[in-house]
DNA sequence: GTACAGATTGAG
DNA sequence: TCAATCTGTACT
């Protein structure tokens, strides 16, 4: 059974550890592409220091307005209402918008996924209420079917192997029809593994935050 | 404008 | 350990 809405509007850790064991069906070239979720981590912006929606220093309001202008035929799709969406973000404090970030600030259930380094793509879930810019980065898959050829255990391998990119920007997993998510395992907290996130070392204290998830055991979680 | 770091990976 | 080289930020 498809995975709805509501189970991306809960708090962002128990939906980062309730992904664990669920399926992302992918739709490509008449094929069915399929990845059992091994391992996540919550980014719970903006007073989370590892989240992109984080700022040290305040934003001013006109450069939010600038951003959001500027990219509003990217995401107008997946609002209903723009006054709403605008004003939840401009009275959050310490969220910085940018032009990468800008989904992370939709409801629950979108495709939030960027380059890093130039060259891999990171596909992050957008989870909680609109207006909060937090999500779930997926870490590791396990396949189940597709090119076994392409290892998705981390998470830009599993972008290659799930044959997305950057033209998935905010795309809705609830009404998609070639790319979303299946109801799955459900796993009890013994049974998932909890540790800081990877590749943090800037965030400080954050960085030591528990927010990484893993199923206990599960070969196709990535190495370090 | 320029410099630099980053939610990574595979090769050496 | 390093290089691949895009995006955002903090400087000049």
């Amino acid at each position: 059974m498809k995975i709805g809405r509501d189970f991306f509007l809960e708090p962002t850790l128990k939906v980062a550890k309730k992904l664990l064991g669920k399926y992302i069906f992918r739709k490509y070239k008449r094929k069915l592409i399929i990845g059992k979720i091994v391992e996540t981590e919550a980014y719970i912006g903006p007073k989370d220091k590892a989240s992109h929606a984080y700022c040290q220093k305040e934003q001013s309001i006109n450069e939010k307005k600038k951003i959001i202008y500027k990219n509003f035929s990217r995401i107008k799709n997946y609002i209903q209402d723009p006054e709403i969406f605008l004003n939840r973000i401009l009275k959050l404090k310490n969220a910085k918008v940018t032009n990468r970030n800008l989904v992370e600030y939709l409801k629950g259930g979108h495709v939030y996924i960027y380059l890093i380094y130039g060259l891999y793509y990171q596909f992050n879930i957008t989870t909680h209420k609109e207006g909060y810019p937090q999500c779930v980065l997926i870490r590791s898959l396990e396949p189940i079917s597709g090119n076994f050829k392409v290892y998705p255990n981390g998470p830009a391998k599993l972008c290659n192997f799930l044959k997305i990119d950057s033209s998935f920007w905010g795309h809705d997993l609830i009404k998609s029809e070639i790319f979303y998510l299946e109801n799955g395992e459900n796993f009890s907290e013994k049974e998932i593994i909890k540790t800081k996130r990877i590749g943090i070392e800037y965030a400080k204290e954050d960085s030591q935050l528990p927010w990484r998830f893993y199923i206990k055991g599960n070969k196709w979680v990535s190495k370090l």
